[in-house]
DNA sequence: ACAAAAGTGTTAAACATACACCCATGA
DNA sequence: TCATGGGTGTATGTTTAACACTTTTGT
């Protein structure tokens, strides 16, 4: 689990659903990369998953969103749950002491941060050209970091992130077009299509073969040549188009 | 949600989880049907899905592998968790008020059973020729129930066996070896195998595609031949090897 | 012998894969 | 004019689908 705005939360959590989290693997793509939205919090040094908890008359969904929104500015946001992560055995409160500590809080032992929670999983899918990452009140920072070069993170958050991206792969080919539209930009060439589905696959692809594949989808659209400088030959630009 | 056991639990729910709670649909597959289990509530008509809470010190996962287990007299279930049904608008303490009072409780008003509930749910795939459904604390029945033909549920208990059926059908292919071992007898024909497939995607399948793609899989060892009666070919009895 | 269901064979179409080729571009 | 990356064409192999044919069984 993790937080958000705790200072408007009590000792008793008073407001909020107990014993109930979620964690967000926020997913963006830049520079042929995945990455995920990490905070940092602040004089400890851990690394966490953007997180935070459901008010009472709140859906669990729209927490989700409400709590997407306050990281990165966005509003229309692709999210989905991919798991429960309910053992008894992942909650380890000594970071969430040290994290309330170097913020100048004393928390009691039975503070409401403190207890075991359950919490949802949630992954993300942004653009990166789009979002602007915002610290929660407990973290100096949140920032974007490589998938492959993450920093040692909070108590299961390495796992969550593993299994988010597990449920990425699984359900790739499925639900291609929704999360393509989500993570590229409005316009994008089919070599930037091809390194997001390598990337998320972890495997090289034919390229006249992803190419061929994608076309016939018929999803989409050709705008028109990008010249990057290189010398070579211009690549179309592309655009999904609404089905 | 649903409950078990309440007698062992006091009005404000100590020893489990607050607010979180786990509804399962239980799959079973018989006369080539498949039928889920369901607990029908003392003196109120109202039918549920099995359903249990969490233990204070106890793992999610293993909660929900409890509860199959009084509900089914099984413990070695195949089940998985496919969603959670976190919206504030789902829970209507009404049904839950009506089935205490026809058990002789009187429920005060902020009592536990009566709050807000948000319930990972489970889908389980049991043998349906080992299962022996047990009825929990609150309930007169628990039986299998065709899926065509479901009574009316209570809550979003409806919306719950329908996302779980979503979730068989996106999975089919993928998860083919281990659920059909999970819902099959030890030994099965051919045409069992594919009634199951076509009941859970709801389409007719080519009979011999069929039993050209399952044989290609490698999986199935067959055993001998079953004399049924009929007046026509004997068909083999295949039983699943170990990958 | 016949009907009914099970198993296998045959063919064609669809799809994927690999490679080759041509094109445009800037150095 | 060359190297580079992009787009398309072609040959090959694999998988899927549809249908026909044969086998086995009880009546």
């Amino acid at each position: 689990m993790s937080h958000q705005s705790p200072d408007a939360i009590g000792p008793d959590g008073a407001g909020y659903l107990p014993g109930l989290a979620l964690d967000a693997v926020i997913f963006g793509f830049h520079e042929n990369q995945l990455r995920i939205l990490l905070l940092e919090y602040r004089n400890t040094g851990l690394f966490a998953l953007p997180g935070g908890f459901i008010r009472e008359h709140e859906d669990l969904n729209a927490a989700a969103r409400r709590m997407l929104a306050e990281r990165t500015g966005l509003s229309d946001i692709y999210l989905e749950q991919f798991y429960v992560f309910g053992d008894q055995a992942r909650y380890d409160p000594e970071p969430m002491r040290s994290i309330m500590r170097a913020n100048g809080l004393t928390p009691t032992d039975n503070h409401w941060l403190l207890r075991r929670f359950v919490s949802v999983g949630y992954y993300a899918l942004v653009d990166f050209t789009k979002a602007v990452p915002r610290p929660d009140a407990l973290s100096d920072s949140c920032d974007w970091y490589d998938l492959n070069r993450l920093p040692a993170l909070m108590q299961d958050h390495q796992a969550i992130v593993q299994k988010a991206l597990e449920t990425l792969r699984i359900n790739l080919d499925r639900k291609l077009v929704e999360w393509a539209a989500s993570l590229l930009p409005d316009t994008f060439t089919m070599a930037e299509l091809q390194s997001l589905y390598e990337t998320i696959l972890n495997e090289k692809l034919h390229r006249s073969g992803f190419q061929r594949k994608m076309l016939s989808l018929g999803v989409l659209e050709r705008i028109d040549k990008k010249y990057t400088g290189g010398a070579h030959k211009a690549p179309y630009v592309y655009r999904f188009v609404a089905g």
